[in-house]
RNA sequence: GGGGAUGUAACUCAAUUGGUUAGAGUAUCUGCCUUUUAAGCAGGAAGUUGUGGGUUCGAGUCCCACCGUCCCCA
């Protein structure tokens, strides 16, 4: 945004800050001020502090003027209080300097707590210092900002502006220690294992590929934890467990972001079925934790999180669903098609095909099947767990497949991790591990329907592109072969085939050669979308 | 990948199915007001209707392309 671009409101208000710079008054000369205490602590403990001298900072959020009497609210992380600005306390002057206070400032705040004639307790002001100004105008003061776009873009200003959002980070918060502090309880240990990893292993999904200068080779971010964690397993550390960033090089949609946040946690000698009870027993605690109840809000009716959930064979599910009896790949594509949606209450999906649990142990009885599950909550997956294959001669057999899926075309496939079925033959007791998509369990709690709205910053196109979108930036022709080549400053680029050079020529010499492109070529010469 | 919706002042929204100079509230500016709390009253300023084309006597509205965002489906 360029200065020029600015409206009145802005230009106004960086001139009232170059005048208080000027005037040897920079609020940006502030280091720092003492709180005496939050504002909630006032409103709590009111009768004790009544007529006493207290140091509150915030920001002012709202300003209602009156001849001799001005009130504000002044917004902590705690929670408002009011300011009363009054002649007979402060004089002329500086009521007068307290009505320029704009909506968005940030001052540190003296006075005494007092309550308002309508009983509001409140801060009847005598000294306040400015510490930082508000250049921007605040959205709208009642509606808030709804423009969801620029909720996402600026989502400093969505949480300035709209406190319902700030709940559902702090749910989230608050999700994510309940659930350090229910596995710190049970002896598992907190770790870190590389984002950063030369083979991309442990899921089926696309990774981001990165590259490192001094070793000079390819890494990968990494799409999954699990191959490390289950090294540590090997390693003794009986039970561990991570709560960090995955990235999957994939698509965008409401439950889906590029980087999202998992839990993955193994605990040896334990088995699926541990696993199951664990995952109920910790999903449920975390939940009356935070929302101090089972019951959670889904679309128009309410879901309970309260045991015990149900547990079905994947290939029972699909048989009840569809009445075919189906294994292998028809089975998976079937569950996904006609089941999945369907699982409202939580539902533990059982036994999956071995074609798609290249990590998980074979079931004694049937070795088409794998002791896997995934949980399904309001229709939508949020975990996935397994009794762990530790047999180092299955898991070579089972990267082998993968790579023969691999070579067919199946670009999820996984690759071949040789130091990890070395790892595996020194041993891995028979262990347990779970995945918990944190990001899903927090909608799930504060009844959110998209994901961008339990990130805080969910990956959007850059805004800049929109500025210039319809530009033409870069065109090439090929004489022979006639094909046209045209790059938009958007990102698009087509190609148009069979365009005499005729066109080629008036295209060159036409004043906008993007009019020319919409106006002569669009539409009039085949077509084809390259970027 | 396919489909639908949407983009109007800094913010929240209108604009009679294509018709005069694009309106209102908030915020802002100028006054008035010593207990307000979405404060109130009076007045003022503020717009390249996402971008570029097209159709038309006339386009915020219809058509095409592009850009962004949201939703649904695969």
């Amino acid at each position: 945004m360029s200065e020029t671009s600015d409206n009145e409101i802005i230009q106004l208000r960086r001139q009232r800050l170059l005048n208080l710079q000027a005037a040897g008054r920079d609020p940006f000369a502030q280091t720092r001020f003492d709180r005496s205490h939050k504002n909630a602590q006032i409103i709590e403990r009111f009768d004790e502090l009544e007529g006493q001298t207290v140091h509150l900072a915030g920001r002012i959020k709202t300003r209602r003027g009156q001849g001799k009497i001005s009130f504000a609210d002044l917004h902590d992380v705690s929670g408002k209080i009011q300011l009363i600005a009054q002649l007979d306390r402060l004089g002329e002057e500086k009521l007068g300097e307290f009505k320029n206070l704009e909506a968005g400032d940030i001052v540190g705040a003296s006075g005494v707590v007092m309550k308002s004639r309508s009983g509001e307790i409140s801060l009847g002001l005598s000294e306040w210092v400015l510490l930082a100004t508000s250049i921007q105008p605040l959205p709208d003061k009642y509606h808030g900002l709804q423009d969801v776009e620029q909720r996402y873009r600026q989502r400093y200003a969505d949480l300035i502006s709209n406190e319902e959002v700030v709940e559902i980070f702090r749910k989230r918060s608050q999700i994510v220690r309940e659930m350090r502090r229910y596995l710190d309880e049970r002896e598992f240990m907190e770790v870190e294992t590389p984002m950063m990893q030369p083979i991309a292993g442990g899921a089926a999904a696309r990774p981001f590929v990165t590259h490192h200068n001094a070793l000079d080779m390819e890494l990968f971010l990494r799409i999954a934890p699990e191959l490390y964690l289950k090294r540590l397993v090997v390693g003794g550390l009986e039970r561990v467990y991570e709560i960090n960033r995955n990235f999957r090089n994939e698509g965008i949609d409401t439950t889906h972001n590029p980087e999202f946040t998992m839990m993955e946690l193994y605990q040896a000698y334990a088995d699926y079925h541990h696993m199951m009870d664990l995952t109920e027993d910790m999903i449920c605690s975390i939940a009356q934790a935070v929302n101090g109840s089972t019951l959670i809000p889904n679309g128009d009716r309410e879901i309970d999180l309260a045991p015990r959930w149900r547990r079905a064979g994947m290939q029972e599910l699909v048989r009840d669903q569809t009445g075919q009896e189906l294994s292998g790949h028809a089975l998976i594509e079937a569950f996904e098609a006609h089941v999945e949606t369907t699982l409202i209450e939580p539902t533990f999906v059982m036994d999956f095909p071995v074609e798609n649990s290249p990590l998980a142990k074979k079931k004694a009885d049937d070795p088409r099947f794998t002791y896997r599950f995934e949980l399904f909550i309001g229709g939508a997956e949020i975990g996935n767990a397994f009794s762990e294959l530790n047999d180092p001669l299955d898991q070579a057999e089972r990267f082998k497949m993968q790579m023969k899926a691999r070579a067919k075309g199946d670009d999820e496939a996984q690759d071949y991790d040789d130091d990890y079925i070395r790892a595996l033959q020194f041993g891995l007791p028979p262990t347990g591990g779970l995945g918990i998509g944190i990001d899903r369990l927090t909608m799930l709690l504060t009844g959110q329907n998209s994901i961008r709205e339990v990130i805080f910053f969910p990956l959007l196109k850059p805004e800049r592109a929109a500025l210039d979108s319809s530009a033409l930036l870069e065109e090439k022709y090929d004489l022979e072969t006639q094909i046209l080549e045209l790059k938009w400053a958007g990102g698009g680029v087509y190609q148009y085939r069979g365009v005499p050079p005729e066109v080629y020529i008036h295209f060159l010499q036409s004043e906008s050669k993007g009019a020319f492109a919409n106006a002569e070529i669009k539409g009039k010469f085949a077509e084809e979308k390259l970027f």
